[in-house]
DNA sequence: GCAACGCTTCGTTGGCGAGCGAAACGTCAC
DNA sequence: GTGACGTTTCGCTCGCCAACGAAGCGTTGC
């Protein structure tokens, strides 16, 4: 027990060009390593080098296709385990109007690996329990029985949920709130579904959303969720 | 947006010296700097350097006293990300018969900050649940009603607890559980009332905690645990 | 006071690893 | 087949940072 078991996932999550890569493929997706390569701003050699240790070390896993191969990050832990260590992360000195808007925004509503984070989702998560579409539960959430027409008016098919074999909710703890929201099959869905209907837009940075006057309209309705009052929420 | 803000504290934590000071750290006691030099193996003016920039980066505290300085994790979220890690670690892989009793000591039961975790942790916020001393919650746990005559039955003072400015109850993702357990101030009370008990004991290895017999007896009789069987638990 | 102690600061050294170009390998297109 | 493309392997260079000893600063104890 010379060496901390974290040791070893720190320093390869800490080097500059690897992170840049890890956080390209924080919302899931498959990416070539051409492509992680020219976002980390590296040369293919330097990039193949820095992917080969990533695998090596069970942060990503490779699928190879054709001459392509295509590396995405290994699971929701290693996404969740990044996350977390962004919370740790001093509050970035605020050097600009537009960096504490961005910061705000960056709270309010934003993508965690595959579902939904922030402010927004933390209310969500409540009201679906208030609706009785979800129940506090000693591992998180379990479906209630109000849960399928609630979802419905947001556009989640529940039985596509349900079908998927994945837990279908899992409970998420985000940081910078320090309170539960939906992850697993049921966030996935959500986060599709809220994208899909136009009541979040997705922004030029990374991670961030937008909730637009139709997103209002519709959280209001749904859930009676006032976005423009959210900072009201947190204990 | 050029660097992830976790690549910052990801490569603070994975320099095998600073990560052998946040282990020993870990356990959330504050040690002078001249035994963190020595728990890493390293010079005083080495060690020095490496914590002023674990401090600088907002991993650890310093106080002042006299003339030692004594560090501590700056916080829970701290010590969270650390076992976050920890969890996508690789599974190590196992050399001998000695290292998989170890292991299976580790995921059965240890400390994880100030409070409990590992499969007994699970069990125990599950029987809280189930006997009405915990109700579950859209922010994870509160107490309810009959927590006061159970908690005293395995010597916890649940006036003390709430006296406790803290949060009194915080849930824990166990992320080699992926369920929760009871954090914050009630379950600092926790591990110290079975570790006073005799309940539990302290293993050599820094976290690892062994159920006694008494202790066993204890769990069986107040809560109906079978910490023989707990193995048959998870999802 | 003076000496012992704990810690930090300074200046220097040394080793590890990120980075690149060149070349090899495999795949696709025609 | 042949050439273009994506990726990996190899060999090398260079910069950064961990590490130490020595010196400086504040605290404790006699």
């Amino acid at each position: 027990m010379s060496e901390p078991d974290f040791a070893a996932v720190a320093a390869l999550a800490g080097e500059p060009a690897r992170a840049i890569m890890l956080a390209t493929l924080f919302d899931g997706r498959a990416l070539a390593a051409g492509e992680l390569a020219r976002a980390a701003g590296i040369a293919p050699a330097t990039a193949s080098a820095h992917l080969g240790k990533l695998a090596e070390g069970g942060l990503v896993r490779v699928r190879a296709q054709g001459r392509h191969r295509y590396y995405q990050l290994a699971g929701p832990v290693v996404a969740h385990a990044l996350e977390t260590l962004g919370a740790v992360a001093r509050p970035v000195p605020v050097r600009s109007l537009g960096d504490a808007l961005r910061m705000q925004r960056l709270r309010r509503a934003r993508s965690c690996y595959n579902h939904l984070a922030g402010e927004i989702a933390v209310a969500i998560a409540q009201a679906l329990v208030r609706h009785g579409a979800l129940e506090p539960d000693d591992d998180g959430f379990r479906l209630g029985a109000g849960a399928r027409p609630l979802l419905a008016r947001i556009g989640v098919d529940l039985a596509a949920v349900v079908r998927d074999d994945r837990a279908h909710v899992r409970a998420c703890v985000d940081w910078t709130q320090r309170r539960l929201h939906v992850a697993g099959a049921l966030g996935a869905a959500l986060l599709d579904a809220l994208l899909g209907s136009g009541a979040l837009q997705r922004r030029r940075e990374p991670r961030a959303l937008d909730v637009t006057p139709s997103g209002d309209a519709l959280l209001t309705a749904a859930f009676g969720i006032d976005s423009t009052a959210l900072d009201a929420l947190g204990a």
